[in-house]
RNA sequence: GUAGUCGUAGCUCAGUUGGUUAGAGCAUCAGAUUGUGAUUCUGAGGGUCGGGGGUUCGAGCCCCCUCGAUUACCCCA
């Protein structure tokens, strides 16, 4: 047997760490749930086909597909044998892989409203919080294993649920103690009015993962790709002109009329803008021309999250709308919009500015200390009893020296030590210390619940 | 998938131009100490130097391959 270890890119969570990131999932499933969300969970893995195709050809590669079982069976060596020819050439095949891990929650999501519409009741609000699975390189803040956490309402075209998700956001943040957020929205709509422009929708791709990336690379750098994108000097100069509109959000929508305001999908993705900024107010949003987002299903608003500057950590959630991701299974016209939180991220986030409360370390109450065979099963009746009362407890599991016992107290955070020897059993009482200060105080057996509970 | 850096005790790390039996601190365990945590003292265990191959009289150190960690790219949360 060699070593033990775990898949790259898994991660083992001790106590402490699951108590973190159970705070963070638990507020964020508050505020869901205070929004009206219902819970949705699906299955780790799905049909290869489901997921095949909707992520791009780079996010293709990066699903993990199980290998099927049974392809040692000799009347399936034959189709295991052709399935491994298609894989070798690059290809994907059901003969050798007919399931793979999930990839993200959307596209099961939809995949669920596919296959249950005629049972849902619309708009269906719905959020889910899983791991999800990506054979990507492992680095800083990624993971191949990860939690996230959606919330998407399908059946609405009403930009009140962009101003609703808006919302949520801030709220989460704002609960978590992340003050200095930024929430960054755009609309894909503008470009796609921008990829109009410059020649043709089917510019838009190549231009929005150019564009993405000018915070992290510079205005020069995207120039050179969207050359060798096959893109024109004219195009660049509309493209350049676009991404150097500043200002105030209503200066940056008068900026963008002025480029976009006769073409039609460019002034609707204004007037979206206009209407999302106005309504959430009460938030902080930024709009962003340079957002793009890669998901190429959104066709409308689209958000970023980011956290805060100093910590250097980015993106923290991001959604979209998109029109009609459904259609990907046979059911079109069921618009939708969702958003997204990075848990790990998020962890790492207020794990850097320390905003993680101190009392989430809660452990055993109390620790009875084994005094010998005798003393121990006494102790442990004594222990049951608190129990039922609803004070975490345990009994040391053996009789061994006091040093040793105080230390396993010590190293548990256990606040008290509950001693009960002979001379205690004798006398009906048992002696409570306090590990912190080194007090201790003898009581009555009987009023040992009082006396814990009034610490 | 591409490239850089790093792998020595449970943890953090020393280890000289390649040279005897690979070390330290912390941690663990035992004793001094069978009803009070600390400190101190004494002792012990623990390593195929990530794995495999090569060069050499001799490799923890040099070379090749491989695995793992990590960082960047691609992409993304």
């Amino acid at each position: 047997m060699s070593k033990p270890s775990i898949p790259q890119g898994t991660r083992d969570f001790s106590a402490d760490v699951v108590r973190k990131r159970n705070y963070i999932l638990s507020t964020i499933k508050n505020v869901f749930e205070l929004y009206g969300f219902q819970p949705l969970e699906t299955p780790a893995m799905e049909n290869l086909n489901t997921l095949m195709g909707k992520y791009g050809e780079e996010g293709d590669r990066l699903i993990f597909k199980i290998i099927n079982n049974g392809i040692n069976d000799p009347k399936n060596i034959d189709k295991a044998k052709a399935g491994f020819e298609k894989v070798l050439e690059g290809k994907s095949s059901t003969d050798l892989t007919e399931r793979a891990l999930k990839y993200d929650l959307t596209i099961p999501f939809a995949r669920y409203v596919a296959m249950n519409h005629a049972q849902l009741t619309f708009p269906f609000k719905r959020y889910q919080i899983q791991p999800v699975w990506r054979a990507d390189r492992p680095q800083k803040g990624r993971y191949r294993e990860f939690t996230q956490c959606d919330a998407d309402v399908v059946g609405s075209t009403s930009l009140l649920n962009e101003v609703e998700l808006a919302n949520i956001y801030h709220e989460v943040f704002t609960r978590l103690g992340i003050t200095n957020y930024e929430l960054r929205i755009n609309s894909r709509k503008i470009l796609t009015a921008l990829s109009e422009l410059c020649g043709g929708a089917d510019k838009l791709t190549d231009i929005t993962i150019a564009i993405d990336k000018l915070d992290k690379i510079g205005i020069e750098k995207v120039k050179e790709e969207l050359q060798q994108r096959n893109l024109n000097a004219d195009q660049i100069t509309i493209i350049e002109k676009y991404l150097n509109i500043t200002g105030t959000n209503e200066e940056k929508l008068t900026k963008a009329r002025s480029l976009f305001g006769n073409i039609e999908t460019g002034a609707k993705g204004i007037a979206e803008l206009e209407y999302v900024f106005h309504q959430a107010k009460n938030i902080k949003l930024q709009i962003d021309f340079t957002l793009a987002r890669g998901l190429n299903y959104y066709t409308g608003i689209i958000f970023e999250a980011k956290a805060p500057a100093e910590v250097q950590i980015g993106s923290i959630g991001g959604g979209g709308r998109y029109d009609d991701l459904t259609s990907l299974f046979d059911v079109p016209g069921i618009p939708g919009v969702g958003i997204s939180f990075g848990v790990d991220r998020i962890y790492d986030v207020m794990e850097e500015l320390k905003l993680f409360p101190e009392n989430l370390q809660v452990s055993t109450k109390a620790l009875f200390f084994n005094m010998g065979e005798t003393e121990s099963l006494f102790a442990f009746g004594i222990m049951q009893q608190l129990r039922s009362k609803g004070i975490a407890c345990e009994l040391y599991h053996e009789f061994t020296k006091i040093g040793k016992q105080f230390t396993y107290a010590e190293k548990k955070n256990i606040p008290y030590a509950i001693i009960i020897g002979s001379k205690e059993m004798e006398e009906k009482n048992c002696m409570v210390k306090t590990l912190a200060t080194g007090e201790q105080k003898v009581f009555a057996i009987d009023q040992l619940h009082e006396a814990i509970m009034n610490k």
